[in-house]
DNA sequence: CAGCAATAGTTTGGTGCTTGAACTTATCCA
DNA sequence: TGGATAAGTTCAAGCACCAAACTATTGCTG
């Protein structure tokens, strides 16, 4: 049951709120008669919701915009600069990343904090993830930052419901409240802490920095996972645990994998199968015996192209999604391994004849994920204006 | 870009009508006081919109119910069975199906006409539709039932933007529009005509038939198709061509199949493949040797339960879904089916240790496609009653 | 340089829909 | 028979959007 809401004009309002901040966010440098044109509100609604967003500090009203012809000038909009800021923070195996980035996309602060999580108790990462949100904070207020929301990826199954992080293998960590454990060793101010699977908000990172509002982004570290984005919205399965394409079982035969089954993506086509199998240390060293042409690497890469398009195939016939995106290690190896899989792709499709299929090389790289975190917490305010408005102003 | 109208009172109508309507087809026999409880609006709303409803014929006022307690009576509400019906049709290889559906869900009328539509030219088989859709309107107006919608069901990839048959492989079609079709072959009266994927279609009916809100409706035809439900919604991908899970590569070896890969789901787990591997000559022969004990037969029903839980733990795995529903053939299987797919999903589904998986058989059968072409107009209709009652008035 | 056309943005009166509170109707129970 | 309880209706009020008229600014033309 989907349950729903009763709507009253405050939910117009809302409503209509959104959509105009949607306007503004999609074409930066509007005028409000031009927002009353795409979005096919009057004029006079325009400006009064127009204003609402310029007080709470979401728009700039940045003067009169340069254009020729004949009529009176309109006022340029955009997302405002000094407006709500996201901070995003990264809990990774061998580092934690934190950054603040505003409305327009843009990133005003980072830090990266090396550090081995991997073998080290729980309590000691979140204690210096504690460390990393106080400091992140501190040089908010310094910069005269407002922080809007709280963003943290995690390598691991999250619930969506309640935010928990379930499992993260990789970190060793069970049933982990991090916005409790966070609010516990950190003074934060009143602003909301998104959890999220690093897979995930990678994807999200990646919709805000130019991909289409359907694709599939699939992150090819030492596991493979993918983040799926909908209509521009993710979709992370009905409890959060969605995307685990890594153990899409591409061969009947083939080793045997850490999850007991056969024939595994991972083990076909993840970072390691490929480095071992073109004999490379490390990828920067396969990709540096690449561009030498040599023909092991290259035809490493064929190969785990032709896994990997084996298992997408599966979950674009399934889903219709018409993009996909690569990232990670997948992204260094992009040039060597666009054609092969697309070309399975093609073949593999049922819609493929008539409804073209995109590969295309993630835009981000390894940054995405925290990224992602900070936007997603920024994502909610633009998607919902009148909430974080409602809140500002109570 | 998710591209959204504006908000006006008229969308506070729409929405709210909508939730009023739904709280009554969910909840049968609640009185004008529920629904308010229940939606969160007010008794006055409730009973205004209540009245639109019972006069467009959407709801049935059915006077007072009987209750212990003090207090006034409430009258009894609930979708209307003289209310506008869908007529569903299914175009099948082997058969065209038509039924009349009320409200209620009930069937009112259906008829089955065999036929072999695979090496039929179109245009002959269009004609054999446009004379059952014809035939049952004519009951239609004989029961003085009005009908709401019509909706086709086909065994093919459908463009959810146009409603165009882009390609059925089992029929050999290849684009077929079918609402120009029908209606170039019979008169129809002004309602709209929805044509859908027949997997889709019955995963649909499943849903109003009882099914969970989340689950992934498995039909085991000449094809596999696969319909999945998220959050009680049909999702069928982004042109609607999404749930097409007969040609998973499970086996990397494996006969070639129509689409010209090896290895397909449809030639491991389909129903020809069971038949032959089986020695049996259809499927009512099947059923007869597995309930006599025949190993060869329960073998190939057990090869196939474990090719059909490779595919689906990777749809599982990627949509997080905890329900499996098996209809068409595989729903006459599921005593011998059931047991081997539960333990491969078990197996192969990463979240299973602390999620369970529910393996279910279909309520409907093989009239899931048809209830669920009928259905699917009236779910439109209920989801939406202000364009209904709009178009009805105009 | 005055006047006109074109475009941006604001003001104002009106409409539709939900709300809250008071009111009416119906039933049980003492 | 009267009080308590619950269902449903009536009505003035408020809120958000809309349409249209109005003001403001700019380029073009004679």
């Amino acid at each position: 049951m989907s349950e729903s809401r009763p709507a009253g004009q405050h939910t117009v309002r809302r409503h209509n709120s959104a959509l105009v901040l949607g306007a503004i966010a999609e074409s930066p440098g509007i005028s409000r008669a031009g927002v009353a044109a795409r979005t096919g509100l009057t004029k006079a609604t325009v400006s009064t919701l127009v204003d609402r967003l310029v007080s709470a500090a979401l728009v700039r009203d940045a003067g009169p915009e340069h254009r020729a012809g004949p009529g009176r000038r309109g006022t340029s909009l955009s997302l405002s600069p000094t407006g709500p800021h996201g901070l995003g923070v990264e809990i990774a195996v061998d580092y934690i990343a934190t950054c603040l980035v505003d409305l327009t996309g843009e990133v005003r602060w980072s830090q990266v904090r090396e550090a081995d999580n991997r073998d080290r108790p729980a309590g000691r990462v979140l204690a210096r993830v504690g460390t990393a949100v106080r400091d992140a904070l501190r040089h908010a207020t310094e910069l005269s930052i407002t922080v809007g929301g709280i963003g943290v990826a995690v390598p691991g199954l999250v619930e969506a419901s309640s935010g928990l992080l379930r499992r993260a293998p990789n970190l060793g960590w069970h049933n982990v409240d991090l916005p409790a454990e966070l609010s516990k060793r950190t003074e934060l101010p009143g602003v909301p802490v998104l959890v999220g699977n690093e897979a995930n908000l990678a994807a999200l990172a990646e919709l805000r920095a130019g991909a289409p509002a359907d694709f599939v982004h699939v992150s090819g570290e030492i596991g493979i996972g993918a983040g799926i984005v909908l209509g521009g919205e993710l979709y992370d399965g009905t409890r959060g645990f969605g995307g685990e394409l890594g153990h899409f079982p591409v061969s009947s035969r083939g080793p045997v994998c850490s999850c007991g089954a056969r024939g595994c993506l991972e083990r076909l086509a993840g970072q390691e199968a490929i480095l071992t199998r073109a004999g490379a240390a490390d990828p920067g060293a396969l990709v540096e015996r690449l561009e030498a042409g040599d023909r092991a690497a290259s035809a490493a890469v064929r190969s785990a192209a032709r896994w990997l398009g084996t298992a997408l195939s599966s979950v674009l016939n399934l889903l219709d999604v018409p993009t996909v995106v690569l990232g990670g290690t997948y992204a260094r190896l992009y040039p060597w391994l666009h054609e092969p899989l697309r070309a399975e792709l093609q073949a593999r499709v049922l819609s493929a004849p008539w409804a073209s299929i995109e590969v295309r090389r993630s835009a981000l790289g390894t940054e995405a994920a925290v990224r992602g975190a900070a936007t997603s917490v920024l994502r909610s305010i633009v998607a919902d204006p009148d909430t974080f408005i409602a809140a500002r102003t109570a």
